[in-house]
DNA sequence: AGAAGATAGCTTTTT
DNA sequence: GCTATCTTCT
């Protein structure tokens, strides 16, 4: 044994056989005693066959495959997410369950427009409530129950559960019918394959006579009941975990699974790991400060021995650029005295906070690349591409049918659509049997479909002969996706098809990594990726929500947005549950090894107004480190302008300014005359109910280039001015 | 049927 | 401030 261990590392590493608890605090070495054990246990003659690894993320599993076949040479250790290792053995037999092998898998985006189009055919359902549907389907599923099998748990509670009740089946049903599953199906076909096919199960429980799973306290219920079914043979279950950092409860995450696995398996071993190899002794100070206010954990301190003298510092920043030029600021000059771009990170709680960031590093010339938020599989153009992709693998597939069968336009309207959905629905059929057999069809309407028609067939029929880039290639131009983005003069499908083409990219690496993989496989991974699975060994400085840096370390951590209202979230304090946000609060801090910054902002712009926030509660929390508050209210004179890019919004803006008059008449009515440096443009300002500046009247050098202008210092909060000029700047504040 | 225009509603986090 | 969706116009 040579894993550079610790007394307790080794100790959980050489306990090999049983039911196993790590709990093992942020940076205590989870993964290397992960890795270790594994290796452990093939040196001491487990096969690496009979061993199986679940992680969290795609990038975890394949780091854990590159450790584990580093240190031994060679591996054959099955490593894999929950979900890619449900669809692996789903594929195999998805036929006991009555799905094609060939089913697709939807993300949350089709799932949302499989339950928008059940509720039009529900008028007298509020579309708004979509959410709660998806919530409460998803929440089933989770819990093993049918619609019915719900609606008994539910009908006392809720008045809505008839309805809930009908959502839920015609959901299902229509995913049957679809052959597809959802994120949750995954989890919970296979358990029904499991417990509807002993045989099945028995053949995976010889197999994996020694599972680990990772990041324990973030598992569902169904991931729990899949790792008992799997391991109750062989009894071998080996866990790591941390309560303390279990931050998606909101997906159903139990944090019990890890807080009770003692009742589950009373003869468990438990070990803790509180030693921590990453942060220095402040850092840490601040993490311990702020957990120790949850009440729902094992109680446990983290310690480390790397000392350090102030390598955590508090700034209130006097509004939300400010924070953001504060960021660029020290990252420039840390960088500027050799720290490397890759050594940041920026953390924030919500996606929509990485704007102004992503604003001042342009500015200042500083890398950088932006996970959470908007996926490149998840664009529009790339949905659009992948579905006649989907469609010819999985012709049953309604949602990726319904999604281009109109794009680009075919000439079809709402009726032919409305009714192709509702013949599918009476015949239990799915679309492309009506539409390829024209069972129930009216003669117009089959008429009119029969170019769609041809080229869906054709699409199907080269899906099965063609190598996967071949196919995307051909599928872009039969579908008429790629004519119709090249010709288009949306000026933003330029950029459009550029992604398509990025996309043919993406597909022709994937063949020449695996060239036996098929372009359902490619399919698959696609559904499964991460965003952590984009990350990589190049020199920027990651913008990132704190889930999606969830088991990554950086040199120097930017925490900013602290303030009530952002982190925690308003609906965390209203509903009086922040300790899932302090464990948030906890990760986000753990990530930083030497250095730490810890940013709020006194005013942020947020719904298009300035509001004032106090300060997070968990900045009070951290307590013991120094402070260094700075105010620079002197740099931010009230008609200081700002040079930002001029973005897509210079048409925009000139839209507003038309649509902004003539419906409503504003209230309010002013004038004034501002003068920049650009050019010097008198205005007539009027406000309507909102408060909101518009304008009514230009003249003045320049007035031409004026696409829109809202206005500030006329008692409106803010203004903007946009040019159409794409050389010039936009002013604002 | 499709494009342009007008409005409502929204911000957690994602395998 | 933005976008998704509804409404009106050609």
């Amino acid at each position: 044994m040579i894993y550079d261990l610790n007394p307790q590392q080794l100790k959980a590493v050489q306990e090999m056989d049983g039911p196993i608890l790590v709990i093992a605090g942020a940076g205590s070495g989870k993964t290397r005693v992960l890795t270790a054990r594994i290796c452990h246990l093939i040196e001491k003659g487990v096969s690496p066959y009979n061993i199986l690894a679940i992680t969290f993320t795609n990038k975890a599993a394949n780091e854990m495959k590159e450790r584990i076949e580093k240190a031994l040479g060679s591996s054959g250790v099955w490593t894999s997410t929950f979900h890619s290792m449900c669809a692996r053995m789903l594929r195999r037999d998805a036929d006991k369950l009555g799905y094609g092998k060939d089913f697709t898998i939807y993300t949350e985006q089709e799932s949302d427009r499989v339950v928008r189009r059940i509720l039009q055919n529900m008028p007298y359902v509020d579309p708004k409530k979509k959410g709660e549907f998806l919530w409460h389907i998803s929440r089933a599923k989770t819990f093993a129950m049918s619609p019915d099998e719900y609606f008994d748990v539910i009908k006392e509670v809720d008045k809505e559960a008839e309805i809930v009740r009908t959502v839920y089946s015609l959901y299902e049903e229509e995913l049957t019918r679809s052959n597809s599953m959802d994120f949750d199906d995954l989890l919970l076909k296979t358990v029904t394959l499991f417990e509807e096919n002993p045989d099945v199960l028995e053949g995976y429980q010889d197999r994996f006579k020694y599972i680990n799973v990772d990041e324990f306290q973030d598992t569902n219920r169904l991931q729990y009941k899949l790792v008992k079914l799997l391991s109750a043979k062989s009894g071998n279950l080996f866990v790591v975990g941390d309560e303390d950092q279990s931050v998606y409860s909101w997906r159903g995450a139990d944090i019990r699974n890890i807080l009770d696995f003692k009742k589950d398996f009373p003869e468990a071993k438990i070990f803790k790991l509180e030693q921590n190899y990453r942060s220095t002794t402040s850092i840490l100070q601040a993490a311990n400060n702020v957990i120790k206010n949850n009440s729902n954990r094992n109680k446990k301190t983290l310690w480390s021995d790397i000392r350090d003298e102030n390598s955590v510092s508090y700034y209130e920043a006097y509004n939300d650029r400010d924070e953001a030029e504060q960021t660029a600021r020290t990252i420039a000059s840390l960088a500027a005295e050799g720290a490397s771009y890759s050594d940041f990170a920026v953390l924030v709680r919500a996606n929509s906070l990485t704007r102004l960031f992503e604003e001042e590093f342009n500015l200042n010339g500083i890398p950088y690349k932006v996970f959470g938020g908007y996926r490149f599989f998840e664009r529009k153009e790339i949905k659009d591409a992948l579905a006649y992709v989907r469609l010819a693998i999985n012709p049953s597939d309604n949602d990726s049918l319904l999604r281009v069968i109109n794009y680009p336009r075919r000439g079809l309207g709402e009726n032919t659509v409305k009714e192709l959905i509702s013949v599918s629905a009476e015949q239990d059929m799915p679309i492309y049997d009506v539409l390829t057999s024209g069972v129930g069809l009216s003669s117009a309407v089959y008429k009119k479909l029969s170019v769609f028609k041809d080229i869906a067939q054709d699409l199907v029929k080269n899906a099965e002969t063609m190598k996967p880039t071949a196919f995307v290639q051909f599928a872009l131009r039969r579908s008429g996706l790629e004519d119709f983005l090249a010709t288009s003069k949306d000026q933003e499908d330029v950029g459009r098809l550029e992604n398509v083409q990025e996309l043919v990219n993406a597909v022709s690496e994937f063949e020449k990594d695996n060239p036996e993989l098929t372009l359902s496989d490619f399919m698959q991974s696609v559904a499964l990726v991460s965003d952590a699975d984009g990350m990589d060994e190049e020199n920027y400085v990651t913008i990132a929500t704190i889930h999606a840096v969830k088991g990554l370390e950086f040199d120097t951590v930017f925490i900013v947005g602290l303030e009530d209202g952002i982190f925690p979230t308003q609906r965390a304090i209203a509903e009086g549950d922040i300790e899932e946000e302090r464990r948030l609060m906890y990760v986000a801090i753990t990530r930083a090894k030497n250095r730490l910054f810890v940013f709020n902002a006194r005013s942020r712009y947020r719904y298009g107004q300035t509001v004032y926030l106090p300060k997070s509660r968990f900045v009070g929390e951290m307590t013991g480190f120094r402070q260094s508050v700075r105010y620079t209210n002197s740099d931010y004179g009230e008609d200081r302008s700002d040079r930002i890019k001029l973005g897509a919004n210079a048409e925009r803006s000139r839209s507003v300014l038309k649509n902004s008059m003539s419906p409503q008449k504003p209230k309010a009515e002013s004038g004034g005359n501002i003068d920049y440096s650009a050019f010097s443009v008198n205005v007539q300002v009027e406000h309507n109910k909102f408060g909101r500046g518009i304008i009514v009247e230009t003249s003045g050098e320049g007035e031409d280039k004026i696409a829109a202008i809202a206005f500030k210092g006329l008692g409106v909060k803010r203004f903007v001015l946009a040019i159409a000029a794409p050389n010039l700047k936009i002013i604002r504040d």
